[in-house]
DNA sequence: ACATAATGTAATATATTTTTTACACTAAGT
DNA sequence: ACTTAGTGTAAAAAATATATTACATTATGT
């Protein structure tokens, strides 16, 4: 297994619709915005749903925001 | 915000790759078997991570394994 | 110079996921 | 009848994600 890592282009992503804040995006998806913050600086990553939640309102697909980094899992 | 819900085919999947037991799976992605039935029966939704292993093992884009049934988030 | 908004840091508390362990049940093989 | 493999249930512990609170910093507007 060892250290796969999930990145995602969060913070371009809010940028790129209108500015959003990380305080609006916290409350459109419902957390807090240490979460968002937390997620943006890669501290941890986020639930399965809290995921599918931000692609949602970004209107793209889940990948399109987080990217999957195996580092040396198995095949 | 309120109940969406996050579900999986893993089931089915295991079947069709050459009927992969839950402990294969749990091998492959580097967690338990426990794991890997609480998932499949609904209990809780993983993270991220471990949704997008799940999904490398089956090949398949992580959209195609896990689906987002949003119940009544806010647009 | 002041106020405000957005972001960053940090500590503690709570919730949820994941592990560990143990046992029950069914189906298949011998 | 016995053993084994696969699956299900359950409870407690450990790990990780998320909430809450409070404060610092920087940039902007007045």
């Amino acid at each position: 297994m060892a250290k796969a890592h999930t990145s995602n282009n969060i913070r371009k992503l809010r940028f790129h619709h209108d500015e959003m804040t990380q305080q609006e995006l916290a409350d459109k998806v419902g957390v807090t915005r240490q979460t968002i913050l937390a997620m943006e600086k890669g501290k941890y990553s986020p639930s399965l749903e809290l995921a599918f939640k931000i692609a949602h309102v970004f209107q793209l697909p889940l990948e399109e925001v987080f990217t999957y980094n195996p580092e040396n899992d198995q095949a």
